[in-house]
DNA sequence: GATTCACATAATAATAAGTATCAAAAAGAA
DNA sequence: TTCTTTTTGATACTTATTATTATGTGAATC
């Protein structure tokens, strides 16, 4: 844990930022909740209740900073808010999504299934993919076993 | 054209809706710019030149209204406005599409090149996939020529 | 034909996510 | 120290979208 947040000051340090409290606060409520896909409030809030002084523009300045450094990827699954999930270490792609239509969920797929795929892409279309967005909209594992 | 505002028309009163006249002309808008990805406020502004007395919110509902009916898709590029793109006639499934991050271009796969993912993911994650979107970010094959 | 009645609409107010501004504080550099 | 740059917190603002509300409309019933 401790070497992840070394790792992204690093990351700031080598854009010529700084680990700044408010920043370091941010970032450890990311990694507490890298499950979870969290909105800027959200995190806003969480960051709030260790660093009550803080503010909302600084969570949202820093949410942007890390997206803009790649450690953070902001995604938005249509519910109109923007929400950040951390990346994972060395990970060249975006991870996958399922989200259940029936509970609200969100689980993720770290591997790539898209290889195959994007040599496809790559080819027949002659476009140079850089990154990808991949959900599956549907029932959860949970929500089917409910029934 | 007019067989598939017909169709249109059938899927709104099979759901006891009717097809006004606001809402047809929204719905003629859609289908002129079919190849396009318009906004709420595009579609708003286009409907107007011709029907002048439309108001903004009757364009916000009707295309809610549609995308419930499955007839477009809300999709969401990450610039913060949602745009409304006709599904094909009996697709099952959302299509795919091509940012361009150069020039902002966003072009369609119509083919669906998920069959083989989505095996997988059901089997293996326990998921009943009802829809997907999936977006390539890269380079299109305009811009590369470009350089 | 007049009268209901449910649905649609236009206008506009309200909301909420996100951004811009700006003065003050903090952190370096000299 | 003093000067300069960066960062911050508070808050005003913007903008997309939604809610409200009074009005309109067209089919169904009297």
């Amino acid at each position: 844990m401790e070497s992840r947040i070394d790792r992204i000051k690093k990351q700031l340090s080598g854009a010529s930022y700084k680990l700044t409290p408010q920043r370091e606060a941010t970032v450890r409520v990311l990694l507490e909740n890298e499950e979870d896909h969290l909105s800027a409030e959200d995190v806003f809030l969480l960051v709030r209740e260790k660093s009550p002084d803080i503010g909302l523009a600084t969570v949202y300045r820093t949410l942007e900073l890390l997206n803009e450094l790649n450690v953070v990827d902001k995604i938005q699954f249509g519910d109109g808010v923007s929400r950040y999930d951390l990346r994972q270490e060395g990970a060249a792609h975006f991870h996958h999504h399922l989200v259940c239509i029936e509970c609200g969920a969100v689980d993720e797929i770290q591997e790539d299934l898209l290889e195959d795929v994007e040599a496809i892409v790559e080819k027949k279309w002659n476009f140079r993919i850089k990154d990808h967005r991949l959900t599956f909209h549907g029932i959860c594992y949970r929500c089917q076993e409910d029934k």
